[in-house]
RNA sequence: GGCGGCAUAGCCAAGCGGUAAGGCCGAGGUCUGCAAAACCUCUAUGCGGCGGUUCAAAUCCGCCUGCCGCCUCCA
């Protein structure tokens, strides 16, 4: 296992990361609330926790990723009032949409990926363990974590009770709660005819923060080494899974916390509320996966990152650079290499530094430098090859974009038939009708290369 | 009102005490029938401003200015 810094929010510095029991790494990130399609937001957090776990796997850690899916909330219950389906249908629509823009943007599967309604009966009995060491009380038929009896609350914002409770001047509180800042753990049903699950205290829901409290410990017990999520998620959710499963279980609930930093559009946040965001199924339209990813990475995670159709412009020409470099190179038959070399060297030490994407990539595009000026063609594959396990190690899928065809053999037969045609225009100098040909092809963003020896080639550009 | 973050070339972005990585765009050149790709050369004496500490500061400290976020659903 390598040495890994990375920023610990809870005690804002970096720290070298020590697992409860090496070389298990047991992460936990906040999913999605499946109500609409997800966001190119959605997507940095996913890219972030997705290049962190292949990195940690590389660097040696035998990680167990868990993120979750949050099928019922308000918002599902909404929607599924708007569309008139139930909410059941709903959350596995866009269960389903989360997991093909996972697919396109070449996120990996999380070793778990729980779902709230999968917990109702665990939840219970985790309210059921709160109530009965006075962290929770019950008012009608919700049922309300107690602030006060947690004293360690507010330690991951920074603030004491006191110091929030100042902030406090936005929104009404609720008059039933005996604190202002206590949460609902259980919000019973207001009609019978609401939706809900059967519980001790009548129908109803469970409280957002209580799914993630109650899977992990479900999951981990008590040996979650990594909790990550968007830094928008700190307060006060993350401090109020923090209250209740330290109340519940009495032991530290996540020894590192990481945060994701926020996505703008055009300098502003992107939020649902503000109804600026943009689905990643739109960006998708524009761009493709590898280049969001870069996008994505080209930043430091923990840092905003601003969304502009330059920038993904510029993205999509870095990655056409790297995978330009890696032309010929087939995954399949050529040697992967995974040796130690001077390039993988920097790769990790930039990565070991608190997950230094930026920097990382500058390693690439170093290993993409030299494949283009070495002329020892032994040599030269050998670096495609590291190119090739560091770009996925990344999560980039290069393979399918520089080995040229389109999936589809009708289609790549007419381009050949084309570019035979062009060829022979050439041959009779009619440069005019070759050109031409080139032009069509071009408008379809297949790029021809005339290559030595009257041999071509062509591809996709994206 | 309380708390936090960020300001580096035309754009994006690393660096976090030792004299400015990388990418994109742009200019010129090589190659080519012309292209494309690639290669070569050029593109911040300076890192929001003003002070201070130091042999040395983009990097530490103080003040100021500007932008953003959290405290409400949010990745």
């Amino acid at each position: 296992m390598r040495q890994i810094t990375a920023y610990n929010s809870l005690t804002r510095k970096k720290e070298i990361l020590e697992p409860s029991n090496p070389p298990y790494l047991n992460i936990y990130t906040c999913g999605p609330t499946v109500y609409d399609h997800s966001h190119i937001g959605h997507a940095r957090a996913s890219i972030t926790w997705d290049f962190i776990v292949r990195f940690l796997r590389y660097a040696g850690y035998q990680t167990v990723w868990t993120r979750n899916i949050t099928d019922i909330d308000d918002k599902i219950i909404n929607k599924a009032r708007e569309l008139n389906l139930h909410p059941d249908k709903v959350a596995r629509i866009y269960a389903h949409s989360f997991h093909e823009d996972m697919h396109a943007l070449n996120v990996d599967w999380p070793d778990f990926e729980p779902a709230a309604t999968q917990h109702i009966p665990d939840m219970i009995n985790f309210i059921q363990g709160l109530i009965q060491n006075g962290s929770a009380y019950q008012i009608k038929n919700d049922i309300y974590f107690s602030v006060p009896s947690f004293k360690n609350y507010g330690r991951l914002k920074g603030q004491s009770i006191s110091e929030l409770e100042k902030g406090f001047g936005r929104i009404e509180p609720n008059p039933q709660k005996k604190h202002s800042l206590d949460f609902a753990l259980w919000k019973g049903i207001k009609d019978s005819n609401d939706y809900g699950f059967e519980s001790p205290w009548g129908k109803g829901r469970p409280g957002w923060h209580l799914e993630c409290s109650t899977m992990n410990y479900a999951l981990y017990r008590t040996n979650l080494d990594i909790h990550g999520g968007g830094d928008d998620l700190i307060f006060p959710h993350h401090e109020n899974e923090i209250a209740q499963s330290e109340s519940f279980t009495k032991l530290k609930f996540a020894k590192y916390w990481l945060h994701n930093g926020m996505i703008m559009v055009n300098g502003k946040k992107m939020a649902k509320s503000e109804g600026n965001f943009i689905t990643i199924k739109d960006a998708l339209k524009n761009t493709s996966g590898n280049a969001l990813r870069f996008f994505m990475l080209n930043s430091h995670y923990r840092m905003p990152v601003n969304y502009t159709d330059e920038g993904i412009i510029a993205a999509q020409n870095g990655v056409n650079r790297i995978t330009e470099a890696l032309s010929d190179f087939n995954s399949s038959t050529n040697d992967i290499a995974d040796t130690e070399n001077e390039y993988t060297g920097e790769f990790i030490g930039s990565m070991s530094d608190d997950f230094n994407s930026p920097q990382a990539l500058a390693v690439l595009f170093k290993l993409t430098d030299n494949i283009n000026k070495e002329a020892n063609q032994k040599i030269k594959i050998k670096l495609k090859s590291i190119l090739y396990n560091l770009s996925c190690t990344l999560g980039f899928n290069l393979s399918s974009s520089f080995q040229a065809g389109t999936g589809d053999k009708l289609i790549s037969k007419i381009i050949d038939g084309l570019i035979i045609w062009r060829k022979e225009c050439k041959l009779k100098k009619d440069f005019a009708s070759g050109d031409k040909i080139r032009d069509i092809l071009n408008d379809s963003n297949i790029e021809i290369k005339d290559l030595p020896d009257d041999r071509y080639k062509w591809q996709i550009r994206y």
